[in-house]
DNA sequence: CATGAATGAGCGTTCATTCAT
DNA sequence: CATGAATGAACGCTCATTCAT
């Protein structure tokens, strides 16, 4: 909390190290050399290596909680409003790839209780966030409602986390945007009410 | 390939160890205490620690290519088929939960490239089937044709993913095998052709 | 020597965290941690930690000769001296206990042997005191002197070091004072000349 | 307990270490160097460095207990007895002098809780066995019984401690065994019963 | 088929100290 | 008079691996 510019220069050099060697090339060594200083000056900065892995969590949870607040009183559309909150992250995790190597890796923190407890959380703030989206649509009728609005956000989820994954694994080579709309378009069918659309599209 | 009957042992040891201490904790010395040998034994088996890693992928990537196979000349409805392929692997992870924190953690392969690429198509190997899938279901009008039947593969895999992923981080405590039947079911109503339920569902 | 009174708050501070730590405890990182300050600020005041060191036994010579010095021209009987003169230590190693950890703990200086030599000198200083104590006793007939003054010394400060060491290790839960009495009285019946008691006491 | 060859030797590396720097001279880096092989060998042997420690105190506690165990039933005399351990003592010093630096230096395991506990055991097991035989000769008439028992063996212990330390201060140049029977012949002469003798000495 | 002993590189961390501000 | 940032050396310890037996 309350970063100084060092300790923001550290943790952005430690998720970057954490995207292009994994969790095994976040060392103390590779970061200060990174940070073209010596070991033992990390530690004027951060008192121990998981306090940089849990400031890189308190990061990521602050903006995923501002991203949710930012959205949740909004008066649009569900399927406008899901179509942003993808687009929003696909836009941050495009200035930044390196971010999706660590929060959506959960498997990092596994070692150390305190951190992955608190990387659970972000995904279920971000689960419950599209429960609650699905269910208002719902209500208003712009969403069918013959399904589970907690099972549907999962699905929006767990298919927006693979695309990232996919693009991660592709070398970040294409457009994460494009993707995403490609697939908030997908949402947009597949959740609509099933309206007299129904003949037309069966031809 | 061919692997003797200690070489397996070692490497389900290994999955094991994967599991409970992530990436970080499959060292040698942790690995031949698990076995009850020194470490020099591993070396008997292995020529080395990336010859066991190797050797989880093959085993894992064999395991996918028996599945797909075996589900791929089936004569069954589209849903049938998703619901048993699913259920198939829901069946095996509950068996042995450990498998999980190994295959959907393509992190930890990352820092080996030739790894890591073998990884990775596993995943696609999946995603194209269940595109297959789809877009025979939509052949036979089992299945709703408004959508790109690639993009539902990577909704159904996504999906299936997350609710594995969470299954994991709350500990294996309920049951996995209800959790993807409720998901193949939302999956049926999501996927269905658009008939005259129409106006039912809407009431 | 003309010590500032933040060098003798540090010293005081390093004299307690030997105490507490032990020699290894005594670190700048500590030291200024218990000022209540930065480590840099440590070296306003003493060159370096050898320096602080060679502060510390600085006191502790100082405040010993000043000690015999007072006593050194007493017209008390012998045996009033000697009381005196532990009694004297007992009370300031009870007013502050983490004296002892220091002063009987030639082993801290053992490094460095322009500390360790001096330390040595504060035992050879108070030794040689004794023995003159012991040496005008037996003149005076006040000491039976069938025996060797320094050895006599020698007998009577190995006897309380120990005592003083054994209520530290015992967490100075008693009261030194009381034991250097215990001791002084035994120093006084053996010590003694070898009169008429004979008979009574044997039988 | 049941060392081997090599954890022998590297005990007796770590005494001649602390002997001759200290115990902050005992580092793992030294204690190979001295070993002749690397720093990660040592790790073979120990599991830590406090087991190191451990051992060293394990070694002294047996041997002291052994010390002890062989004289407990002798049927000589007191002084007699006195005389022996005193002298059995010095002969081990003596063959191997960096032993005093070790168990005589208590500051050395204040660190540790569990080690500090166990040489305070042997400083007490040896003041505890010094008060039966002065108790014994007591009884037998053979020392004078005007005094504690345990005020005598604080006295003799503390004593012998000191004519040690002063002879590791003065690097060992002259014979401890030589001081140790001055010393033994000191106390021969105070704790003497107060026979005929008074006449005598008192000329 | 397995062990015991060893290595060299690297780990996270702390040390006393310096220096510009 | 004190701080903040840094250094280079050393700390205890673990890593994957080798090799003679």
């Amino acid at each position: 909390m309350n970063l100084t510019t060092r300790q923001q220069e550290i943790i952005w050099s430690a998720i970057h190290l954490i995207d292009e060697k994994g969790i095994q090339g976040l060392t103390i060594k590779n970061l200060s050399a990174r940070m073209g200083f010596t070991e033992a000056a990390i530690y004027r900065h951060f008192k121990s290596k998981i306090n940089i892995l849990s400031a890189i969590i308190d990061l990521f949870k602050a903006q995923t909680a501002q991203i949710i607040n930012e959205k949740e009183h909004s008066d649009d559309h569900s399927l406008i409003q899901l179509k942003n909150i993808f687009s929003h992250y696909s836009t941050i995790f495009s200035k930044d790839p390196a971010i999706v190597s660590v929060i959506f890796a959960e498997e990092i923190f596994q070692n150390e209780d305190s951190l992955s407890a608190r990387l659970t959380e972000i995904i279920e703030t971000n689960e419950l966030f599209l429960g609650r989206l699905v269910q208002s649509g719902q209500k208003n009728g712009e969403l069918r409602n013959d399904i589970d609005p907690s099972l549907a956000a999962t699905n929006l989820l767990g298919s927006f986390r693979l695309i990232v994954k996919k693009w991660k694994l592709n070398g970040f080579r294409y457009s994460l945007k494009d993707e995403t709309e490609r697939l908030t378009e997908y949402f947009a069918t597949i959740l609509s009410p099933l309206k007299d659309k129904t003949n037309q599209e069966q031809a």
